[in-house]
DNA sequence: CTGAACTTTCAGAAACTTCTGAAAGCTCAA
DNA sequence: TTGAGCTTTCAGAAGTTTCTGAAAGTTCAG
């Protein structure tokens, strides 16, 4: 395929939405790949892909599995094509959701887990002021943690929400809001 | 100075703090640093922060100055002491609001220009049904972006509201929401 | 001034990530 | 059952980030 000027504005699009994603932890070829073909609208064969974005047979696959992973790219059958076809998820509001929960989730089990560890030492060994002010600090840290997956948390719950209309945003407000008070109240 | 146990559990909340920091795209020695004097509480001299952490001296130089960039830490005179001191801004707020602020402007700009460029070319050669979904697809793009930027914006504008009470993320919550609403009905 | 104390910078080393291209592995039509 | 067509895997290459340790730079007491 030689380059055209649409091509050109493609790679353009995919290029900003890649540094984006790479921006928040990602590869860049998610990024790439996921707005290439979510500009083209209809599925596309892997080679494609490759030709269009100039990443070998090998990236294209490995990008092609994670973006599937994350569920943000379908595998689609197209009725008398041997190849595999690939598309786009088109709802944004879902593939956020997605990734953010996934994403998330691991750490902050992790990290939970961590910082009572610590606490758990400090709370046996120390004394004195300074010791007990360590200590304060450390709780701090994870009322925080506790609060920002909270509000992580609510997010995500308002996934249900439909996100098409801007008005809808405030709907998010309310849940968000309700559910972050609710848990802060408790803790 | 040989390890103790107070240093153990120290090293056990840093590291955790580190990965966090880490999978939101930032080095993990910020994290961990930064969480090394918000546990001491007091002001420490670069050297121990290397003693404490396993760092070497560079690493802690250029490690505390972009701490500093970011603003949450500060570099304190001690009266007396020829070593600079440094400790740790413990509004957790205020470090977020500053950090994600600084981190997203430059690009929300550079990926609108990007995304516009992208439009105005496929407006200008594209013709056909297929165009014209290419195109309406990428105004998509461009409102989703638009909208994702005027949340993170409209969450950072709350920063006036004080965050040390779980209640106040109601004020939160109206806020995002009215600012939310108020662009999107704009747009 | 001078030298001691401390900090910053920087070249090269080490570690890590991502990519390429080829080989191995599927799957299906004939 | 074979082989053509396609996908996945993987070893090594390339590229990128981060660290170390030493040299250069800065500051200040005497």
């Amino acid at each position: 395929m030689e380059p055209t000027t649409e091509n050109e504005a493609e790679l353009l699009a995919a290029d900003a939405i890649g540094d984006v994603i790479e921006h928040w932890g990602f590869r860049k070829a998610l990024g790439r790949t996921w707005t290439m073909l979510y500009l083209h609208g209809d599925a596309l064969p892997a080679a494609e892909l490759g030709e269009r974005l100039q990443m070998s047979a090998g990236a294209v696959s490995t990008t092609l599995t994670e973006l599937q992973r994350w569920g943000v790219v379908r595998k689609v059958w197209i009725p008398g094509e041997r190849r595999d076809f690939f598309e786009a998820e088109t709802d944004f509001w879902k593939m956020i959701s997605k990734v953010v929960h996934e994403r998330e989730r691991f750490l902050a089990v992790s990290v939970r887990e961590r910082l009572g560890r610590a606490q758990a030492v400090l709370k046996r060994t120390g004394s004195g002021a300074a010791s007990r002010a360590r200590i304060e600090r450390l709780g701090r840290l994870m009322n925080f943690a506790t609060m920002a997956e909270t509000v992580i948390e609510s997010f995500l719950a308002s996934r249900r929400v439909d996100f098409g209309e801007f008005g809808n945003l405030l709907a998010l407000g309310r849940q968000v809001t309700a559910a972050a008070a609710g848990k802060g109240r408790k803790g």
